[in-house]
DNA sequence: CATGAATGAGGTTTCATTCAT
DNA sequence: GATGAATGAAACCTCATTCAT
C-alpha cells in the first residue's frame, strides 16, 4: 500500500503499473492479487486509510477548549498537510474530484458517515463560538476559502504564500474574538 | 474536438480512448491523427481554447466601470460556468492539478502569459476599487475564496449551496460601498 | 477463423491461446481484436459457420427422391465427416456437450431455428417414406442411434467398425423397402 | 475430490480452479496438494472412482438369469445415471472425448483393462441369449444407439423423450423372446 | 482529405504450484 | 497433517500509433 501510494501521487492512479507497485515494493505481481481484489480495490483502501486520518483531526478539535487556538488547529493541520504531502494532497483532491472514481469514492466516504457530521459539527460550533449568530450561513464560506487555499497551494505552490494567507486567515476569522476566549 | 471534450470530461483523459473519440466524431481513426499528432495533442488544443476563454472575461471586467459591478461579473460567471458545465469544469480543474498533465499545461499557459497578468491586474484594481489598501495582500484569499467555491460546487453540487455563498461574497467584499462606486 | 478452428480441435478451446491462434495465422494480436471482440467470440463465429453447413445437407436431402437413397446420404454425410474431420467432429460435440459454453451455443442456435425444424422434417420425411407409420415415435430412436455411431467412434476411432456398422444401419432401416423406392 | 467433482461438473475442468475446490471443501490450499500431486491428478482419481462402479452393473448382470431381465437392468441403469445425474454424464462424456485428456484418460483405462472386457463378454452374452446368432455384429449397432441415447439426452434434456426410446429399444431386442427366457 | 486494417508493447488479471511455518 | 503467503509464467485484452490505399 505504500508503494502504491506513492506511486500514485506522483504519477497518477491510471499511470501507475501493478508492476510498477509490486516492483517498487519488492514483492510479485502475484501477491498484490492475493491482497487486493483488483488496482481499483488498492485504491479504495488508501482512501479509506486517509479517510480515516479525520478522525484525529477531530478529537483534537475537541480536545482544544478556546476557539481561537482550535481555529489554528485547523489552519494549521491544513498548512502542514500541504507543505508536507504536496503530491498527496494533489493526488487525494484529484481523486475525489474525477467522475470515474465517483461511485468508489462515495462507497468509501459512506462507509462512516458520522465522521463527516462530527467534522461538521466542530466546525459550526467553533463559528459560533469565534462570535457568528448565523453559523451555518457562514460555514460554506469558511470552508471555501480553507478548500480554496488548498486549490491554489497546489495549482502553484512556490506561487501561493500559503503561510501569510493562513495567517491573514486567522485574523479575519478572529478579529473582535479574546485570544484567551 | 468537440467530441473529445465531451469524452474527457465524462470518462477523464486516460480512460477515454482514440477510438471513443472517432466513433462518436464518425470519423476515421486516421483522420483524427491527420489533424492531431497524438492523443496529448488533442488535449493541448482543448486547453488552449479554454484558455482563450480567459480573454472575454478580462474584456468585460475593463469595460466595466462600477467596481461592484465589475465583482459581480465575476462571481457570476464562476456560478455560471460552474451551473452549465459542472463535468467540464471537473475536468479542467483535474488536468490542471495532475501532475503527468504538468508539462503540457505549462506549456499551454505560457503560450499567452501577458493573458494572466492582464486578469490579476484587473482582479488588482477592483480591490483597490473596492477600498482596500493593500489590494497585494488581499488577493489571495480572494482568490482563495473564489476557487473554494468552485471546488466544493464540484466536490458536491448538491450539497453547496453555491448561489447563496456567492451572494454572501459579494456581500462582504462590497461592504461599505457605494452601489454605483 | 481456419488458424482457430485447427486448434480448437487439436488442442480445445481452453486451452488454445490467442497467441497460438495468431502466430499460426502468421497475423499480430491486435488484430484478432480487430474482428473478434473476444475470444469466445471466435468460437461463436465458428460455430455459426459450422451451422450454416446443415443447409448443404438438407438441401441434399429435399432433391433426392428415392428415400434409401435419402438416407444413404444421410449416413454417408456421417462417415465422410468423422473419417475426413474427427478432430473437428470430437471438437464440435464436446463444445456442444460442455456447459460453461451453453449460452453461446444456445445463441448461435437460435439464430436459425428453422434449420433444425427443416432438417427434422426431413427425416420424418424420410422415416414415413421408409415404411414407418409412427414416424415420430421411431425418429427419437433413429437419431440416437446414429449419434451413438458418431460417439462410439470419436471415443476409440480404431476400435469402431464406422463403415460396417453404417451398412447394418442402413439395411435395418431399409429391410422391406424396393430400392428403387 | 467430492468438492472439485462437483465443480468440475458444473464449470468445467479448465475452468475451475484449485481455489474454487478448497474452498468450497473448506480446507486450505497447501492440503489439495498434500493429497494431489496437482490438478490433473484429481480429475485422474475421479476418472478412477468413476470406473470403479463400473464392477457393480457388470456383477449386477453376471447375477441375473433372464436375458429380458439383464437388458432392463442396462438399460435402466442408463437412464437412471442420466435423470440423477446430468451433469455428471456430461461431464464424463466430455472429458473422455477431449483430446488434451486422452493420455490421462487412457492411463485411468488401462489401470484394469479386464474390466472392460468383462463388460463387452456381458454385452455379447446378452445379444446371444436375445437371439442373435451374430452378436459380435450387432454389438456396435447396438452400443451404439445406447450411446446416442445418453447424448441425445445429454444435448437437450427436455427435448428427448428419454423413458420412451428406452422402452423402444428394449421392446426392439426383445422382440420374439419370451419374458422368462 | 479520408479510411480502417494492422501492429506490438504493455496493461490487468489468473492460477497451478511451492514452501516456510 | 495443515496453513496460506508467495511466486511467476502466461493468459486475455487494450490502445496509441502507423501506413498502404
Amino acid at each position: 500500500m505504500a508503494s502504491a501510494r506513492e506511486l500514485f501521487e506522483q504519477k497518477g492512479f491510471e499511470t501507475t503499473t501493478i508492476d510498477d507497485i509490486t516492483s517498487r515494493a519488492q514483492v510479485s505481481k502475484g501477491l498484490a492479487y492475493h491482497y487486493f481484489r483488483s488496482k481499483d480495490d488498492i485504491l479504495r483502501e488508501l482512501i479509506r486509510a486517509r479517510l480515516d486520518e479525520l478522525d484525529d483531526l477531530i478529537e483534537r478539535m475537541r480536545a482544544e477548549k478556546s476557539a481561537v487556538r482550535r481555529l489554528r488547529i485547523l489552519v494549521s493541520q491544513l498548512v502542514t498537510e500541504l507543505t508536507e504531502g504536496e503530491d498527496r494532497q494533489r493526488f487525494l483532491v484529484t481523486t475525489f474530484l474525477q467522475k470515474q472514481h465517483h461511485k468508489l469514492v462515495t462507497k468509501a466516504m459512506q462507509q462512516s458517515p458520522e465522521r463527516f457530521a462530527a467534522l461538521q459539527a466542530e466546525e459550526l460550533r467553533l463559528l459560533a463560538d469565534l462570535g457568528h449568530n448565523e453559523a451555518e450561513k457562514e460555514l460554506p464560506l469558511f470552508r471555501a476559502t480553507l478548500q480554496g487555499m488548498v486549490m491554489l497551494y497546489l495549482l502553484n505552490p512556490h506561487g501561493f504564500p500559503l503561510h501569510d494567507v493562513g495567517e491573514l486567515f486567522v485574523q479575519r476569522y478572529t478579529k473582535g474574538v479574546a485570544q484567551n476566549d
